[in-house]
RNA sequence: GGAGAAGUACCCAAGUGGUCGAAGGGGCUCCCCUGCUAAGGGAGUAGGUUUGUAAAAGGGCGCGAGGGUUCAAAUCCCUCCUUCUCCGCCA
C-alpha cells in the first residue's frame, strides 16, 4: 500500500515511480475522493459533537424532573443524518482503498524502467563448468541414480509433482540442513510456521487479491477459508501484523523452512520438465523487519547471505538487479541470484532478495515505537530465499556430475550426508 | 465435534445503559526521606487513528473484531475470532 500522504505531498515522485512500471495513474480521481471525504467527515463529526453534548445533558435534566423529549427527538433526527453521512463516508473510503491498494510499490530511484530485458548483471561467481565428456541433464541423472521418481510422483499427485527417493531425498534434506545451520550461525531466529493461512495473510504479503487464484484453497476461495502458503514470506510477513514493536527488538531477523505450494496454472513448459517448476517445492526463506533507515543495510546482508550459500556450494551463479517491471508489485527493489543450469544453458532464479520498504507494513499495520519521537512508525520488511532447492538441486547434479553419472557431494554438504563424498550408482550399474 | 466460562490500557483487575477518555493494584519515570541494598512518602504515566493548524488549541472514533438497538453502550442484542475448563472423537 502506497502512503496516501506521499500521494498528497509528493505526487510527482509517485507518478514517476509508477511510470517505470509502465503504469499511468491519474491522481485526480484520488484528490476528488479525498476532498469529498473530508467534507463529509467534517459534517458528520460536527453532528456527532452536538449529539454527544446534548445527550450528556439528559441525565441531569431528568434528575431535575425536566422533560427531555424534545432533545431526544432532535437527537433522533441528527442520528439519522449521522448514519447517512457515515454510510457515504464508508463508501468513499472503500473507493479510495480500491483505487490505491492495487497500486504496486514505488521502485527505488536507482531502479531502471523496463522489463526483463533491462535487468542488469551486477556480479558473477565461478565459471560455467567445462566437461570433457557429454554431460547429462538433471532429469537423466535423477533417473539413472533413482534420486527422483517422476512417474510415481505424477501417479499419486499429478503432473508437476515428484518424489525424492533414497540419496535424492538425502541430498535435498542435506541442502536444507546446510541452509538452516548457516542461518542459525548468523543469529537468525528459526521459524516453523503453519502452512495453512487465512486470507488476510495473502493480502498483507501483497499477493492477494491479484494472485489469489494461484494458491491452493483448502475449501472454496473466500475470506474465511484457508490456503496453502505459496512461500514462507506469506506467514513471516504476518507474524507481527497489527502490532507496535518496541524499537529494541529491531531488526528482527528470522528464517523459515517450508514447502511452497503453487498452482503454477498454465506455466508448465516443456523446457521446464523435471523439477524446475513444480506445485510443491522446498524453500528456506529469510525475512527481516527493520527500521526504515536500516533496511538498505539489511538488504545487502540478505543478498550476501544468499550468494554465500551458493558460493559455499561451489556453484556457478550470477546476481542480477531487476528492472522495474520485473520487480514484483510488493517490492521497491529486487536482486535475483540465478544459477547456471548446464543442460538448459540458462541461469535460473534460486533466490529473490527484495526490500518491500513500508509497503507490506502498511498493509499489515506493522509499526515500531521510535524511542526519540515516541511515535509509532511503519517498519520496513525484507525477504530473500535462502534458498529454494528446486533449481539448486538440478544445478548441483549437473555441475557436479562425473562421466559415469555419479555425483560429487560438495564439501559443505558432506557432514549432512553422513560423510558421503559421492552419491549415485551411476549409469554403468543399471 | 458438543457444553460452559472469559476477552477492559504495559500487566492484573473493578465496572451491566448516562460526567467512563474507564476505580484500584502492579510495573515504569521523576522527586523526597533513609542514606550503597531493602523499606517508606509524594508526583507522573492511553494509545492508536482521523480531522484541524504554521505549530497548537479544539473535534470524531476507541474497552477482542464486525454489525445492531438507543437521544446515549465497556455495559443490551446478533455474528465471528481467540483463550480456558469439561465431554466426545481420533491420528
Amino acid at each position: 500500500m502506497i502512503s496516501l500522504d506521499l500521494i498528497k505531498n509528493n505526487p510527482e515522485k509517485v507518478v514517476t515511480a509508477l511510470k517505470k512500471r509502465a503504469i499511468e495513474f491519474d491522481l485526480s480521481k484520488f484528490y476528488d475522493l479525498d476532498k469529498k471525504r473530508k467534507e463529509l467527515l467534517y459534517q458528520a463529526d460536527e453532528l456527532k459533537k452536538i449529539r454527544n453534548e446534548e445527550s450528556s445533558k439528559v441525565p441531569q435534566l431528568k434528575k431535575q424532573g425536566i422533560d427531555c423529549s424534545e432533545i431526544i427527538n432532535n437527537m433522533k433526527e441528527i442520528g439519522d443524518k449521522i448514519s447517512q453521512l457515515d454510510k457515504e463516508i464508508e463508501i468513499i473510503e472503500k473507493n479510495i482503498f480500491d483505487l490505491i491498494s492495487p497500486l504496486p510499490n514505488l521502485v527505488d530511484e536507482d531502479i531502471v524502467a523496463g522489463g526483463k530485458e533491462a535487468n542488469t548483471e551486477i556480479r558473477k561467481f565461478g565459471e560455467k563448468p567445462n566437461f570433457n565428456f557429454t554431460p547429462l541433464s538433471h532429469i537423466d541423472l535423477c533417473k539413472i541414480n533413482n534420486f527422483i521418481d517422476y512417474e510415481r510422483g505424477a501417479k499419486i499427485s499429478g503432473n508437476g509433482s515428484w518424489i525424492y527417493t533414497g540419496e535424492g531425498a538425502e541430498l535435498e534434506w542435506a541442502l536444507l540442513n546446510f541452509f538452516i545451520s548457516e542461518h542459525l550461525a548468523d543469529g537468525y531466529n528459526f521459524i516453523l510456521p503453519p502452512h495453512m493461512l487465512g486470507y488476510e495473510c495473502g493480502f498483507v504479503a501483497g499477493q492477494f487479491p491479484k494472485f489469489d487464484d494461484e494458491v491452493y484453497w483448502l475449501d472454496e476461495k473466500s475470506q474465511t477459508s484457508k490456503f496453502l502458503l505459496p512461500t514462507a514470506e506469506t506467514p513471516l510477513a504476518n507474524i507481527y501484523r497489527n502490532e507496535i514493536l518496541s524499537e529494541e527488538i529491531l531488526p528482527i531477523k528470522m528464517f523459515a523452512y517450508t514447502p511452497c505450494y503453487r498452482r503454477e496454472a498454465g506455466s508448465y513448459r516443456s523446457e521446464e520438465r523435471g523439477m524446475i517448476r513444480g506445485h510443491q517445492f522446498n524453500k528456506v526463506e529469510m525475512f527481516q523487519i527493520t527500521k526504515p533507515e536500516d533496511s538498505d543495510k539489511a538488504f545487502e546482508e540478505l543478498v550476501n547471505k544468499a550468494e554465500n550459500l551458493v558460493k559455499k556450494l561451489g556453484l556457478h551463479f550470477r546476481t542480477t538487479k531487476l528492472a522495474a517491471q520485473d520487480v514484483s508489485a510488493t517490492m521497491a527493489r529486487t536482486y535475483d541470484v540465478e544459477i547456471w543450469i548446464p543442460s538448459m544453458e540458462i541461469y535460473k532464479e534460486i533466490s529473490s532478495a527484495s526490500n518491500a520498504r513500508d509497503y507490506q507494513a502498511r498493509r499489515g499495520n506493522i509499526k515500531y515505537r521510535d524511542s526519540k519521537t515516541k511515535k509509532a512508525e511503519y517498519v520496513n520488511t525484507l525477504n530473500a530465499s535462502g534458498l529454494a532447492t528446486s533449481r539448486l538441486f538440478p544445478a548441483l547434479l549437473e555441475q557436479y556430475q562425473n562421466e559415469d553419472g555419479t555425483i560429487n557431494v560438495p564439501e559443505v554438504l558432506q557432514p549432512f550426508m553422513r560423510g558421503k563424498t559421492i552419491i549415485g550408482k551411476g549409469k554403468n550399474v543399471r
